[in-house]
DNA sequence: GTCTATAACGGGATAGAC
DNA sequence: GTCTATCCCGTTATAGAC
């Protein structure tokens, strides 16, 4: 359990058991008292460590956050029956129907409303991300190709079989998808009357053939 | 010049002239340097001042940053055509064609790519202010409901006028709008080869009716 | 009223002992 | 591997000159 795993060996992995662990409470951390006030040094008093103490086991405090939303997205992916993790890459098979993608996809987006700390992680990630230094640019950028990629093939299926209007393509169609699942967590965030997965659903509903509504 | 202006008074307006001269210089340096780097130290050298001279117009570095994004819809708001300021009030003719909304949006979208630091700027501070104690949360706030009224109004008499599907109703497609707009500048910071304007010019395009693609 | 200079505070990162 | 101590940098607050 200790040095087994993702390690490839004792010496590299250093405490993969533990660094999963901090990630842990570090997630709680974010999840109860939001991005703010989520300092280095609250983080590790949470697993038990000095700051200095956490740090051995990132590199930085962005860092650590990026592997948080990478944990995160693990278990969306699963979630959304993807095979695979869209921080890393995709294998399954895409022969989904649309209407499964739009149960799931708003499965996730209602479980977002319900850890707010998270949510606001990934805003404050994703455009702290835009400068290519950022630890968390790559992830980001494969994360969105691999979404964007993933709801592309479904929606082209959607299209060639008439479910769903071709009158824009399916690239941008998942452009658009994206950009309202980003877009409208900055005004729940705002205002956390907004209801995200009914604005989203409304999407679905603008896109879908007039007949199968 | 001097004292005339927006201020009530001499004394109230503590140099309303050189609160501009700052808002200007400022913007400069984010539009430059993005807003990673924009300490106010860097600010206020641009603007011949210290640090203490600059925090004497604006309280902090986030009024004083909220000040650079209310300029900023200022002068579009012009350009949109509306009759008033989105940060403070409508009061213009609602009476506007989808068509030139249309036009109009994607110009100022367009127009946004010109300005990377200030689209930075504008993603960074949005996610900042969903904490009610930030400074900018009101403004945010404001302007969100402004943008979607306006959005709404235009939207609903495209409805009734048949040249708008109504399958989704005004308010939701206006926070669709919305949502877009803001999600996109993510993709296009994270890749500047994103062509913003294409794809909210694809949400345009879905819930055009049929007829009048 | 406006400015310069400087100090206080907080957070992240690093060196080096154990 | 974990700690303490320290350093650096950015923001904010204050004292006092002009």
């Amino acid at each position: 359990m200790t040095e087994g795993g993702t390690g490839r060996r004792g010496s590299y992995a250093k405490g993969v058991a533990k660094r999963e662990e901090i990630l842990e409470r570090a997630l709680d951390v974010v999840a109860r008292e939001g991005y703010r006030g989520a300092s280095v040094k609250e983080m590790a008093d949470a697993a038990g460590l000095s700051q200095a103490g956490l740090l051995h086991y990132f590199d930085s405090k962005e860092e650590l956050f990026t592997e948080i939303l990478r944990k995160r997205d693990e278990l969306d992916s699963a979630r959304l029956g993807l095979g695979g993790d869209l921080s890393r890459g995709l294998n399954g098979p895409a022969d989904r129907e649309v209407r499964d993608l739009r149960a799931d996809y708003l499965s996730v987006i209602r479980g977002n409303a319900e850890v707010p700390g998270l949510v606001h992680l990934f805003a404050r990630l994703s455009v702290d991300a835009a400068d290519p230094e950022h630890p968390a640019h790559r992830f980001f950028s494969t994360r969105g190709r691999n979404l964007r990629g993933f709801f592309a093939a479904v929606v082209a299926e959607g299209q060639s079989a008439g479910r769903i209007t071709d009158r824009v393509d399916a690239d941008t169609l998942a452009r658009l998808f994206q950009a309202v699942a980003d877009g409208i967590q900055l005004q729940w965030m705002l205002d956390p009357e907004v209801d995200m997965a009914a604005t989203v659903d409304a999407l679905f509903t603008l896109l879908t053939s007039e007949g199968n509504a």
